[in-house]
RNA sequence: GUGAUCAUAGCUCAGUUGGUUAGAGCGUCGGAUUGUGGUUCCGAAGGUCGCGGGUUCGAACCCCGUUUUUCACCCCA
């Protein structure tokens, strides 16, 4: 006999883990509609051809292809099985792919779906992607990303509204998070009045490195990289930026006086913080140069959030893209959206232990009997207790009295109603607390009332 | 993709320089207790030592390969 395994990457989650997973996607959902998002699914595949390209090419290779079904090698020719080309062959054999993040797919259901929907469309999204990486801490082969966006409107507002969620949510699940923000277009300042314009990852990846290893090797490193004394030198002040976010705005103001787009960048960044400030968003915002993350798409504000209190890398991240359905031929609709990553919120969840004692999808109370009579006594008490809202079960055979408390235990059901020939005869049932042990004999009305409260 | 690391009962782990029949705790099942769980006591079931090959009189232990676990890099939620 085989052992049972699962693919590397992938998961079991058992009742109790499901219990605390639904509490952090109803925390989500429930500030998701709070600001009027609303749902939608798309398939687990996609065509090949909507995901690759979209996501650099690490992406198309971290991507899990799915097979044609029938007899793929007959559409071969000998020429192409013999040349051995896997990238070749992946495009004759494979058209189809498992989702990778839930951005894309949601471009492609703009442009498909325009005659159904008006803009500004708000949607969020929950549901599982795949990656076909390598795991290792907070990094699964299949996670949930928990996706809102607002596309077709170009308003700030929308930034603002994001980062409300955030705080929300985040106030919520009780965990101390920082948004560290940026703006593409400062970056693009940047790069424009040093004049390395394709530089900007080098600079990002630099400045990011200052904290380890100081000012002189970071220089070093940027020289290196090509860029010229006379750049260099500019980028001293953005290099040493520190202090309040107004005071790094008001030095970034100076820096990129020549630059129009990076002006714009830090007016919007401006706009936004100003926002924060008048609607008292409690979490901590930091304007943060190295936030440099999807540089292939994102265009306007920059955000990752990340816990104070786990080592466990971003837990959501997301920003402003200008055209992300233009790939699929519709031009000119901006969007903006955040991704909660549900599997890492709860690692988070998971070390810090910071679930809610009370769960409601436990059962309240179980039935238990000492005979085959007694069984078919209890099902219309059952039918009561449904029919106003508890949770309630019966343990489906007259098993030993040893065996079904233990059950009531195991699942920590807080009542136990037990029916013998006695409690028949008074039409009533015996109602155990299992935490303090006491039982009283109680009729349906009196049961009830007990459960209620 | 690169570099480390782990794998023994359902779970967590022992297992001496390579030496008879591979152990413990927890869990499961049964009993002490035929109307009472969470405490206690007794008993039982449960193993191709990840898989394949090699060295050896003899391998859980040493060597090679492979898969898996965990971790770092890259990238990301």
């Amino acid at each position: 006999m085989q052992k049972p395994s699962i693919p590397k990457g992938t998961r079991d989650f058992t009742p109790p883990e499901m219990a605390n997973r639904n509490y952090i996607f109803n925390t989500i959902k429930d500030v998701f509609r709070l600001y009027g998002f609303q749902q939608i699914e798309t398939p687990a595949m996609e065509n090949l051809s909507t995901l690759m390209g979209k996501y650099g090419e690490e992406g198309d290779k971290l991507l899990f292809k799915i097979l044609n079904s029938g007899d793929f090698l007959n559409s071969l020719t000998e020429q192409e099985i013999s040349d051995r080309n896997s990238l070749k062959l992946t495009t004759k054999i494979s058209e189809k792919g498992l989702r990778y993040d839930l951005t894309v797919p949601f471009a492609r259901f703009v442009v498909q779906n325009r005659d159904k929907i008006s803009f500004p469309f708000k949607r969020y999204q929950i549901q599982p992607v795949w990656r076909a990486d390598r795991p290792q801490k907070g990094r699964y082969r299949e996670f949930y990303q928990c996706d809102v966006d607002v596309v077709g409107s170009d308003s700030l507002l929308n930034e603002l509204e994001l980062i409300q969620i955030v705080d929300e949510v985040y106030r919520r699940l009780k965990i101390n998070v920082v948004i560290k923000i940026n703006n593409r277009k400062i970056l693009s300042g940047i790069a424009e009045i040093i004049g390395e314009a394709d530089k900007i990852v080098d600079i990002t990846v630099a400045i990011d490195k200052m904290d380890k290893i100081g000012l002189e090797k970071v220089n070093e490193e940027i020289a290196s990289k090509g860029i010229s004394e006379n750049a260099i030198a500019k980028l001293q002040p953005i290099l040493k930026l520190n202090g309040s976010n107004s005071e790094k705005l008001n030095i970034l103001k100076s820096v990129l006086s020549q630059s129009e787009v990076g002006l714009k960048g830090v007016s919007e960044l401006e706009t936004i913080f100003g926002f924060c400030d008048m609607m008292q968003v409690q979490t901590k915002i930091e304007l943060d140069l190295t936030l440099a993350r999807g540089l292939n798409y994102y265009t306007g504000a920059i955000f990752e959030v990340k816990a104070l209190d786990v080592e466990i890398g971003s837990i959501t991240g997301g920003g402003r893209y200008d055209n992300l359905t233009g790939v699929f031929g519709m031009e000119g609709v901006s969007g903006v959206g955040i991704s909660f990553g549900a599997d890492r919120i709860y690692d988070v969840l998971n070390t810090l232990n910071l679930y809610p004692e009370t769960s409601t999808e436990n059962t309240q109370i179980l039935f238990v009997s000492f005979g085959d009579k007694e069984l078919i006594y209890a099902l219309p008490w059952l039918s009561v207790l449904r029919n106003k809202g508890i949770n309630a079960e019966i343990y489906p055979e007259p098993a030993k009295m040893k065996k079904q408390m233990t059950y009531a235990d195991n699942k920590a059901i807080p009542y136990v109603a037990i029916v013998g020939e006695t409690e028949m005869n008074e039409n009533k049932v015996m109602l155990k607390n299992m935490k303090s042990g006491e039982q009283i004999l109680v009729s349906v009305d009196e049961l009830l009332q007990i459960l209620n409260n």
